[in-house]
DNA sequence: CTCTGTCTACTACTCCGGTAATACTACCCG
DNA sequence: CGGGTAGTATTACCGGAGTAGTAGACAGAG
């Protein structure tokens, strides 16, 4: 595939703890350290230095980009969710369904509880998606 | 019958090298360290001793259990792959998506080239499974 | 100007996945 | 019989995630 216009096709790998931090980064834009805890929810705090630290090497990944506002840092994301979301499916799709999307989709309506209401919903995106593609599958999608 | 067949529900959270190795024993039903070396494929093969290292972990954990033949040991999956897919996208869906699946099968549409092909079969896939569930159980799930 | 609280920086430690070298053991072959 | 081969066991090491303590810097309260 080797697209040049994706700069930084890297593909992420986020521990738990990174992935929530980025989430609280998400909704809040910019955050410091302090903002961001409280962000992570109330249960099981974490110390104010773990997501310090955390955020720090984060920053060293390129993860996050800090800003020093005085004497504090407030730290922004730098990667885009939908970057992060992307990565991450696609690991696991290739990961543990061999690249096949089919696989994957019937995985997921077999496995769970799925509500009418979420197949409809799912039916129509699918049903959406044809019809705007067209027939043409090669078509690059330009939004 | 005792709780050996306990349905345990725990989430298992696996490493590339581990994924591949179970899948390798999927495939092979039971199979020596040699045996799954080789399975692994020939590109950039790891030494001996890494399998059977990493097998050795991964008995501790129960994901695979050894059973010696003289004084051979082959090792047998013990964690089905339904279950592994299962907790690997459940953990995905959840770490990433808060737990709504739509989101997923929507990104999963707008985020790859998805072929006509596929489309289709998706698209089958949902539809049956809405028939499948409409005599059955017309379960409605925790809205 | 000193005390106290907030913030950053630095360091440390555990756990686990991955990778492998070494060392030991038993078997088969010539 | 003796040595190569195949197998196991033991041990080690790295990197990254996660967790946190401690030290130092500074700013605002009296």
């Amino acid at each position: 595939m080797t697209r040049k216009k994706t700069p930084r096709r890297k593909r992420i790998r986020l521990g738990d703890l990174q992935l929530r931090i980025l989430q609280v980064l998400w909704d809040e834009g910019e955050a410091s350290v302090e903002t961001v805890r409280r962000g992570l929810g109330p249960q099981d705090p974490l110390a104010y230095t773990t997501v310090a630290t955390m955020l720090q090497k984060m920053e060293a990944r390129d993860l996050v980009a800090r800003r020093m506002e005085g004497r504090r840092g407030l730290y922004r994301p730098v990667v885009e969710s939908a970057d992060v979301r992307n990565s991450m499916v696609e690991d696991l799709v290739e990961r543990v369904f061999d690249g096949n999307l089919e696989k994957v989709v019937e995985h997921l309506l077999t496995s769970r509880e799925v509500s009418e209401d979420e197949l409809d919903r799912i039916a129509r995106a699918v049903a959406e998606r044809r019809d705007d593609d067209g027939p043409v599958s090669r078509r690059k999608k330009k939004s």
